[in-house]
DNA sequence: GGCCGATGTTAACGGCCATTAACAACCCTA
DNA sequence: TAGGGTTGTTAATGGCCGTTAACATCGGCC
């Protein structure tokens, strides 16, 4: 048994694996999933399109590893910071959070939100349900903090917010990183507050 | 000289490359430029793949045709409804607009956000041009309404703007067409004004 | 010091894709 | 009614892609 069985255990952290996610997140968001090529893939870390095969069971599973990655990153995180007693600040942390993922990884951003659809069947669905977790954690805060929000009206909420906070990587304007997290933040916040302005009607 | 060529010159409206247009957005909105194949696109209106060629030089003109049409449809109406005199109604008649065309035009707003990368030099750099020149109509109106607002800060509002109003593809939550394009106008406006509101300090 | 697993390489395969060629039916007009 | 442009079809071509096979190198361990 080589060692790409590797890819469905969780094993020692191994760095190739780790450099050639890295490589084929900059990729699959520049050029989509289906416009970069194993071979792409090698050279962007100094090898041949074969050699990948040592490291995953094929390119689906490059994808699928990506992905379950964030997924569960975002959700382990998402959980932490709504704990907070103040579903206030529980937001306020939410967003940081999430804001400043999506600044230092725009390309991981780019390929969570765009290539689910190519993740193969077992493991789409678990990213699916760790992406729906992750919505539910602030449809929750929200809802702690104005509980006569209805739910199907929250989560549409959610997802523009994530439209908005996600926007980063097209964005990309003469702003440096701590000015676009603040307006980031500032907007979303503001976005959320009118709709339970809104709805407190 | 073959009909193709019509695909470079204005003539008669033709139904079967408008139908042909139809198809391919919801394809490579859902697939991916590279995802979709010519024969894909040929099945989706009852044809085979070659038959395309009678009515496109290529694969690539059919994505070419795509994104500058949506990019000049979104720049006349932007001018338009950017020209009222009051800045408050421009804004909300651009946010208005452009709602409507998103939610009604799903796979058309997510190829323009998306697929430009694949489009032949000649023409990528007219789209750009005329996306660039949308968000200056709206930057424009946002200048005056506040004229203190810098430039690069409000370019980069306007594209997370266009992000939290083009997430409605990816949302597709329980709300019907005329509740989330309440909401989306409300949060819209709110994340707006409170990026005027931090910026008049 | 010889073996062996880990990690590469190049060569070969089958398949799908975009495109073109060759041919057929249809409609309009002379 | 003969002819030609329009719009289809199927067959063929050449290229790239994902994957596998066969072989090389190298480092640690008995």
């Amino acid at each position: 048994m080589t060692s790409a069985r590797a890819a469905a255990v969780d094993g020692p952290p191994n760095p190739r694996r780790a450099e050639i996610l890295a490589a084929a997140a900059e990729l699959f968001a520049r050029r989509g999933y289906h416009g970069a090529s194993i071979s792409d893939l090698g050279r962007a870390v100094g090898l041949t399109g074969p050699a990948l095969y040592r490291h995953f069971s094929g390119k689906e599973a490059v994808l699928a590893d990506m992905l379950l990655d964030i997924s569960e990153r975002l959700l382990a995180e998402g959980v932490r910071r709504a704990a907070d007693p103040d579903p206030g600040r529980a937001l306020d942390a939410l967003l940081r959070w999430h804001i400043a993922f999506a600044l230092d990884n725009p390309a991981l951003i780019t390929v969570h939100e765009r290539e689910l659809d190519n993740v193969p069947e077992p493991q789409r669905h678990r990213v699916r349900r760790l992406q729906r977790a992750y919505v539910e954690e602030w449809v929750a805060v929200l809802r702690r903090m104005d509980p006569g929000l209805p739910d199907d009206r929250t989560r549409a909420a959610v997802h523009a917010c994530f439209g908005l906070l996600n926007s980063t990587p097209r964005s990309a304007a003469g702003l440096d990183r701590d000015a676009m997290g603040d307006l980031l933040h500032i907007m979303a916040r503001a976005a959320l507050a009118g709709l339970q302005r809104q709805d407190a009607r």
